[in-house]
DNA sequence: TCTGGGGTCCTAGGACCC
DNA sequence: TCTGGGGTCCTAGGACCC
């Protein structure tokens, strides 16, 4: 019988991360001590490339993935299902213009982009642009399968990978073999080749000295490309963008910067660090003297524990509290059994609860409590998020409705709290109870 | 007939404790 | 009677990202 593991050998709970290049490498016959080589990878129009790997046939023309999804799926419906996908005539396929309905776009094809569509974009827009494009719903189910198989393509290259979504990772190059050779070029060819190879997709790759650069320079070359980037590029590649293509400068942050004639990255290098500050605060203002001059030092971190779970739905039309409160109660309890199920199904409890709704003028509000015990119980989530939802003004028409669930604790070291915190409460009364 | 559904992190005020 | 800081937790909102 193999021994019990001692604590070190368990595999790390929490946050995983690597520090700096520690080991000798030899690089075309010299040694040297490894530079530091982070990658962004980028899958190539995600969601719609793995529809068309379905309907080849669609393969080259605008379409559009996204969106409410009912008129889509009736017209999808229509079509001839089973083992003739790729058969089915074009014209058979639900075009923007007949498109009804609140939806964004998740993905466009690269000949859509052509017509100015992009991601996050408005269906209704979408279809004065390009009217003819094809439009397809999303397939969760479909798309997780292929997202766990790109990273498992990954990982197995090169281990130490963060996870940034359905689509995108970070890399961290620096100790896999061959990772430094061509400053990482050889390696992200391999990767591209190999998850080409699994899946049938493309994907664009940027290695840099670290992942705001890498970020960066996975966009320089798509679709299929990869960008490599040094620390001595900075002025030439980088300077010249837009400050908006920072991570983490978003709409009104570049908004703001411009009120300030700041346009490129370049130009907010050119700043005193001083003065960002004095402007935009002591943390986003000596953050953007960084991030300007290309420096970040963020590990990449192979695992997180969730903070938050939540479940939110934008109704077909705006409802009204009193007129469909029949309505609007159904939904809100499923909203609260789908939280629970979320939960108890990747065994997490939470001790805050919350709701969010969206008026039919797009301003939000939020409202949450926390409870004494955790839980993950629909009954007990649909009852705390009910009593905050009478602490919201219900007035105005609502269009969203959204419940969620803070301050989360794996389920098992949840009970063990509850039980050491049970026997505590008997001894003497405490606040400063800690809680890992 | 504009604008989805998940998330994370930050800020800021107030309560409360030491 | 008037005056502190420091720390944590809770709550609400907002920016931002995929």
């Amino acid at each position: 019988m193999a021994p019990a593991p001692c604590a070190a050998q368990l595999p790390f709970h929490g946050s995983r991360t690597l520090k700096g290049p520690a080991d000798k490498a030899t690089i075309d016959g010299v040694s040297t001590v490894p530079i530091r080589r982070i990658a962004h990878l980028d899958m190539d129009a995600f969601f719609a490339s793995v529809e068309l790997l379905r309907y080849p046939q669609l393969k080259g023309l605008p379409m559009v993935i996204g969106g409410g999804r009912r008129k889509v799926d009736e017209a999808l419906r229509g079509l001839p299902a089973g083992s003739a996908l790729a058969d089915i005539p074009i014209e058979a396929f639900p075009r923007l213009k007949d498109y009804v309905g609140r939806g964004v776009i998740t993905t466009a094809t690269y000949p859509a982009r052509q017509f100015g569509i992009g991601s996050a974009m408005g269906m209704m827009k979408a279809a004065k642009l390009c009217p003819q494009a094809l439009v397809l719903p999303v397939d969760f189910e479909e798309i997780r399968k292929f997202s766990r198989r790109f990273k498992q393509v990954v990982t197995e290259i090169a281990p130490l990978m963060e996870d940034r979504g359905v689509d995108e990772v970070y890399i961290d190059f620096t100790e896999v073999p061959g990772g430094q050779r061509e400053g990482g070029r050889v390696l992200a060819r391999l990767i591209q080749k190999s998850i080409l190879e699994a899946t049938g997709l493309t994907c664009s790759i940027g290695v840099a000295p670290n992942k705001l650069l890498a970020k960066m320079a996975s966009e320089f070359d798509k679709p299929n490309g990869i960008s490599i980037v040094y620390e001595r590029d900075l002025e030439a590649r980088i300077w010249p963008l837009p400050c908006r293509k920072v991570n983490g400068i978003g709409p009104k942050a570049d908004e703001k910067l411009q009120g300030h004639g700041i346009r490129t990255i370049g130009e907010l290098a050119a700043r005193d660090r001083d003065w960002l500050i004095a402007n935009f605060g002591k943390s986003t203002g000596a953050w953007m003297h960084e991030v300007a001059w290309g420096r970040d030092d963020r590990p990449v971190v192979t695992e997180s524990e969730p903070v938050s779970m939540s479940r939110e739905t934008t109704f077909e039309r705006d409802l009204h509290a009193v007129r469909d409160r029949a309505e609007l109660g159904t939904i809100f309890t499923q909203l609260c059994e789908k939280l629970a199920d979320d939960l108890q199904r990747k065994g997490y409890v939470g001790k805050t609860i919350g709701i969010k709704l969206r008026y039919g003028d797009f301003r939000i509000a939020t409202r949450d409590q926390t409870i004494e015990a955790f839980t993950a119980d629909a009954r007990t989530i649909r009852q705390v998020a009910g009593q905050c939802l009478k602490r919201v003004p219900l007035e105005q028409p609502l269009r969203l409705l959204g419940v969620r669930m803070g301050a989360l604790a794996r389920a098992e070291d949840a009970a063990a709290i509850a039980t050491v915190g049970g026997a505590r409460s008997v001894e003497a009364p405490s606040r400063s109870f800690p809680l890992f």
